[in-house]
DNA sequence: CCATTAAGCTTCG
DNA sequence: CGAAGCTTAATGG
């Protein structure tokens, strides 16, 4: 049997999927055709690896659409979520901050659709394209901000404030407004939930049936809908 | 206050 | 069906 080639020839990608996304935004038409030519471009399933804490970075990304989480296991063998990433922000940019091996392992947290470019492109984008290095090193700052916050968090909140906090920066980040209030737009479990927040699934599940009697917010499995930012504001801060 | 254990229920594939 | 996801109660650090 004549089996089909390994690797179609894609349809050309369309500028327009860069032009618009911060890193690119700066650029010509030009220059943007030729940083296109240089992608891969790949779609992956739900909760699949795009990459590994501890390989050899090989590429850097740029998430077109979907969500990402970045995960990192801790010493003693647990699942710990340090961030999201929505559609639209580079991903796996080791050599941003010295490294050659990733920090932490991309999952998806949806159906994603990635490009991607060998890592050794990396200093030349930063060099040939005015805005590249630093919108990078913006976000950067910022997904490094968040996840310091987040080990003040662990130390100082009781857990009913941090899981109340995960869910205001989730919304905040991945929300999609919806009739009845904001829902994070990605399958998210307990589990997943009690991975933010260094807690129990168990627990999660307490405080988000106990939420849901007070009105605010709507769950089920795997999908979590916020009725009242406003009121988890307030217990995040007792 | 919260983790752990254990048991049972629901939903998905 | 079985597996995955979720709930609830009891116990104990």
């Amino acid at each position: 049997m004549a089996g089909l080639p390994e690797r179609k020839t894609l349809p050309r990608l369309d500028e327009s999927l860069l032009t618009h996304l911060p890193p690119f935004s700066r650029l010509e038409k030009r220059q943007i055709r030729i940083i296109l030519d240089q992608a891969s471009s790949r779609r992956y399933d739900e909760g699949v690896a795009i990459f590994q804490e501890g390989h050899p970075a090989e590429r850097f990304y740029m998430l077109l659409d979907g969500y990402v989480r970045v995960v990192r296991i801790t010493p003693t063998g647990e699942q710990v979520t340090a961030l999201h990433i929505p559609a639209g922000q580079l991903l796996g940019i080791a050599k941003a901050i010295g490294r050659d091996t990733y920090p932490a392992t991309a999952m998806t947290a949806s159906e994603a659709l990635a490009l991607s470019w060998p890592m050794h492109l990396w200093e030349k984008f930063v060099s040939d394209y005015d805005g590249f290095g630093t919108e990078s090193y913006k976000t950067l700052g910022h997904r490094l901000g968040e996840v310091q916050n987040r080990v003040v968090e662990m130390a100082t909140q009781q857990v009913e404030q941090r899981v109340a906090n995960a869910l205001l920066r989730l919304i905040n980040q991945t929300g999609r407004k919806v009739d009845n209030g904001i829902e994070i737009d990605f399958p998210i479990t307990r589990q997943d939930l009690s991975e933010l927040t260094a807690t129990t699934l168990h627990t999660v599940s307490r405080l988000l049936s106990g939420w849901e009697k007070q009105g605010l917010v709507e769950s089920r499995r795997k999908r979590i809908v916020v009725r009242d930012p406003h009121a988890l504001v307030v217990l995040s801060q007792k």
